[in-house]
Formats: structure tokens, sequence, C-alpha cells
DNA sequence: CTGAAAGCGCTTACAG
DNA sequence: CTGAAAGCGCTTACAG
């Protein structure tokens, strides 16, 4: 068996609660003899405290989830760009001695389960739609701090942050009109009232209004995230609107599948049709040519979230509102000046 | 306050015990009346039972620990090849009703400090190297059920799942003789007397035998993966051994660095010299030229590891020997024939 | 088929 | 500065 606090006890010759004292590092209730003499039994004896115990007696599990969206029997999609999200979280949560279980949730009572089942004192809610972050009960949730990443939901139980999805979208949208377009196409995957896309399509139709260019509904296009999906779009362009002389795309993979469509097709980027993607992917640098697209601060995201858990874990109040993050322009070589 | 067993059981007016045996479908314990009240009961309240409790009572946590090795204060480093088997890892045990406690190991202790606070039944070992597993002691894990991942260690107490390493290096440096090549380098991070690497090494080193061509240890180059080392590594080859018609390279991101380099040195791939990647990552179909690479068995490998996980866990012995998953030869546009 | 008792390894007030 | 008691929410034998 693994030794537990009794076993130092009683070679310690002390009470467990003196153990748990020292143990814990409650220093103003031990004194400095008895504390440097139990503290080396622990060491000699390898005790590591039971965790399960601990939580099950004490209020705090001093467990953090990480919930990410698992279609059925699917795993989890878990996108290159927020794998990076996940080892900094991993490091925050470790520096405070916080641990991460990480669980898929396929259907929505789930969240509810993982939150009380190991009772954990916070979540991080990955990639779920804002309607489901909406959903979230107080009754069903208790007193867990949550924070919903890329999330622009309205629900007060959790805390968002996102970066400025609206404003990167505004970024590209201007610089292919610095550049010389009038016939911008917007492509992306299926969008509703609030979320990260629609906020970017917000900021593409927002730019075209503000330079006097009339928003075209059939220059909106549907396309899921894939280089497939991407290189079929990509090709449609070039047989059905050779009008269209830029694309503004809403995920690196997908504007590199345009291209390559574009390019399956005849057509050059930049020289035909100018591309602009989202992310910047490491990927991004690497393609031929390299992509033109918007950045986000995914460390800076990750530490925000992991600050907001802290300061609602240690208390503190909610803050006014969500935390939005910069993004900027990282101009490489698939925006140029249109033909002609 | 949380709904427990006992507001169960006080509702239902029978014990606890039967409310625990039916929660955990010990059917034949309870009749199919009392069984069918308790149900209903559990559904009504949202009645989840308390994991740590449950752990602590229990012998078994049914939680598995996936442990990454953490360099000090870095975070974890997921590789793209590795977040796909942590998804898949997570659905199977999702699906078997485990959970997942992702946790960075900085420190050699820190692996028994897991294992041991969370009392976890089982943990996969990601990217740690042989060493580190050859030092696990019995006394240390106790009864976990441990798999190793791409691991060659011979301790018994972990199980290894890795792919055909020395295969996969055989297939590639076949096909580059087969177009012709004789003056073929190696490229790969530093290695030592086993390990993924060290077996890509020897395969290599074994084809060259097979076919007469001399081993020249100036052609094996220590290259970090990244694929700006990659690139500089490119370059250093244009620039010093233009006899070297063809690279081996241990990964995908790495000969995608090479690929550039060798061109931004003025040399063009196939056409100077081939270059072959390893694991055939998304972004080997991305690149321009397309990268000729090594497939590995990747939902494979995961499945593997959750298997041997799972038959440890009900107690079954340990199988014979480490299982190895078969690799394949992926030809696109980065490999043919020599010059002239 | 059902139950009363003991115990898993801790922490939390409360005393001294 | 130190300790005895109660309890966290379960499961495990053991009885009936």
């Amino acid at each position: 068996m693994a030794v537990t606090l009794k076993d130092i006890a009683a070679e310690a010759g002390v009470s467990l609660m003196t153990v748990s004292n020292v143990v814990n590092g409650k220093q103003a209730r031990v004194s400095a003899a008895t504390r440097d003499r139990i503290l080396r039994i622990v060491k000699d004896r390898g005790y590591v405290p039971s965790a399960s115990a601990r939580s099950l007696a004490a209020k705090s599990s001093r467990l953090v989830g990480l919930l990410v969206p698992a279609e059925g029997e699917t795993s989890l999609t878990i996108d290159p760009h927020t794998v990076e999200v996940v080892g900094m979280l991993e490091r925050e949560l470790r520096r405070l001695d916080y641990h991460l279980m990480l669980r898929g949730i396929s259907h929505r009572t789930e969240i509810t389960e993982a939150l009380r089942s190991w009772h954990l004192d916070g979540a991080v809610l990955l990639g779920f739609q804002d309607a489901e972050i909406d959903r979230l009960k107080a009754d069903t949730v208790g007193g867990v701090a949550l924070v919903a990443m890329d999330s622009y939901s309205a629900n007060p139980l959790a805390l968002e942050v996102r970066s400025d999805d609206f404003g990167g979208a505004e970024l590209a949208v201007r610089h292919l009109i610095g550049l010389g377009h009038r016939r911008i196409a917007f492509a992306g995957p299926g969008f509703s009232e609030t979320g990260v896309v629609r906020e970017r399509f917000e900021g593409y139709r927002k730019v075209l209004a503000e330079n006097g260019i009339g928003f075209e509904p059939e220059l909106v296009s549907r396309v899921e995230i894939s280089h497939a999906e991407g290189a079929a779009h990509g090709r449609w362009l070039a047989a059905e609107r050779p009008d269209v002389t830029a694309v503004f795309t809403t995920a690196d993979l997908l504007a590199i599948g345009v291209v390559d469509g574009l390019a399956a097709a005849g057509r050059s980027v930049p020289g035909d049709v100018s591309v602009v993607g989202y992310d910047n992917a490491d990927i991004a640098a690497y393609v031929t040519p390299k992509l033109t697209t918007v950045a986000q601060d995914l460390p800076g995201k990750a530490a925000e979230a992991v600050r907001l858990m802290m300061d609602r874990l240690a208390g503190k109040d909610r803050p006014e509102q969500a935390t939005t993050l910069g993004v900027r322009l990282i101009e490489r070589d698939t925006a140029g000046p249109p033909p002609q």
C-alpha cells in the first residue's frame, strides 16, 4: 500500500492534523522543529497526498476540465490552432498545482456530468457554439469557474475570451481594398446570429460599406474548413465567378485549398486572384506562395484564459466584460493588386 | 449541495447499498421493481456519482493519465502527429467510461507523483526517451498499467507501441536507390543507442549496405525538427555537399525545410536533389512540390495503445512482445531520378 | 434480494 | 503550537 498521512504521523509521533498542516504549508500552525522533522519523513517515505481523499474532504479538487465538443463517436477535433492553447493551459495550471482533465463532450448533459462527477473547480470550454454556452444554467453548473474560449455568448456564467474577429476581418478586407480590389468574396463555414465566423463576416461587410462597395450575397460562400472543400471552392470561383479578384477566408487551411483550386483551374495567385487566410498557422509560411493571413495572439489567449480562471477560483469578481485580444495582418505573397 | 447516494436512498426508502448496486449496474442483486424506481429518482434528481469518493472507496479510479514531457517552464510540445493520438485516446477511454488526465512532466519524479496522487489506473507515456522509460521502477509505479508510445525500451513494466521505424527507413531508402541514387544523406535529431530515430538510422544504413553503398558518417547530420533548421541544412547541403543527390529525413517538417533551403540555394527538388520525409502529416500534401514521405498508421497506434491498456486493466497478461504497426511509402513529388 | 457496519485518506471546525 | 472528533460520498465484505 501507498504511504498515508497516518503512517507519517505515526512515524513522527504527532497527530494527523499536524502532518496535514505541514504538508499543506500552513506554517503558522506548527513549530519549525517539528515541521522539519515531518518534512524529512515525508521525503524519505515518498509520501504523495491522495488527491481524491483531499478532494472529498475539502471543498476544492484543484482540478480543471478542458471540455471539447466531440461529435457522436468521433474523436475530439483539436485543430492545430487550439493545440497550442491546450499545451499552454496545462503548463499554467501545473505551475499553480492544478491538474487538467481532458474531456470530449458528445451530448449536452455531459458538461454538467463532467463538472460534478470530479467536482471540478473550473472548466475551459473550447470550440463550443455560442448557443451551447447560452444554454448553461446556474443550477446545473454550480459555482464552477467557467471560461469559454472564442465565445460571444452573453451568458454571465461563463467568462469569455476571444480575439478581435471583427477587427481581423476589417484588417484583411481593408488590405485588399487598399490594393485596389472591389469584388471581394467571403468564404467560411456556416454561421448563425453570433460567433467567431459571424463577427468576421460582419467585419467584412462593414469595410465593404465603408468603401462604397455594394454587398453581394452571392459572393458569400459556405465552405467547411478543409483543404478539399477549399480547393473545390477555388475551382468553382474560377469557373463561375471570374469577376472576383480577391477572397477573404476564415481559416488558413481553407485559404490554402482555395489557392490550390484556383491554380488547378489555371488562375494564378496573386496575379489573377488574391487570397487572405486566418490564424497564421505554421503551415501558412511553408506553402507556395506564402499565405497572407490574420494572426491571432494564441499565447495571449491561453494566458488570459488561465488568468481569468485563477482570479475566479481565488474568489475575485467577474470582470465587467469579455476579454478580447488583438490581431494583426501578416502580409506575405497571396495578396497583390488586381489584374491589369 | 449536490445530490448524493444518501439522498436517493432516503427518497426511495432503501439502503445506500441498494442504490449503489443499481447505479453500478449490478443487476443480479436488486429486483427489477426497485431498480426501476431507483433509476427514475436518480434521473429526476440529476444524481451524478462522486468520482473522488468512488475512487477513494474502491480500488479503481477509472482515470488514465496522458503523460507528456514538458521541459522546465515550457509548455507541452504536442506535435501535430501526436495530437491525433490524444484525440483518439480520449474517445476510446470515454467510450469505456474512463477519464483522461493530461499532465506535463518536467521532472522525473513527477511521473510517480502523477500516478499516485490521483490513483491512476493507467497511463500512456507519449514522447519520452527510452532511457526515461527504462528508469521506471516497480516499487514506484505499483500496479499501474503503463503504455509507452514510440518506445523501444526493454522495461517490462511498460507495454510498448510503436510503428515500424526500421522498416519505414528501409522503404524510403530503397525507393531512392531504386530511382538511381547512390549518395544519400540522413538528417534527423540527435539519437542514442535505442529509440525511434536510431531505428530509422539503422534501417537507412542497412539498405545502403545491402546495395553495396559505403556508409559515410559525414552524410549523417543532426538536425532538430523545425522548418528553420531544415532550411539551414538544405542550404548547407547545397553549398558543401553538391555530390549528394538525395536526403532521407526523419520528419516532414524537417523535409519541407530542407526542400526550401535547397531551393533558396538554387537547387531544384527533385531535379537536383530528392527529399523524403516521415509521418505523412497533412502539410506534406499542401506544399509545393508535394512531399514524398513515409506514412504511419496513427489511428492504429492509438487504438492499439488503448486496447493494450484496457486488456491490462482487465487483468490480462502482458503480451509477449511489443506491438509494432506497419508503415507505407507515399510517393509524391519530391523524389525522382538523380540528375543527368 | 436487501441492509448495517467499517473504512478509504484526507480536512474542517473546535478545543486545549 | 498541537490534538480528538466528525464527516466528505462512496464501496466492500459480511450478514440475514
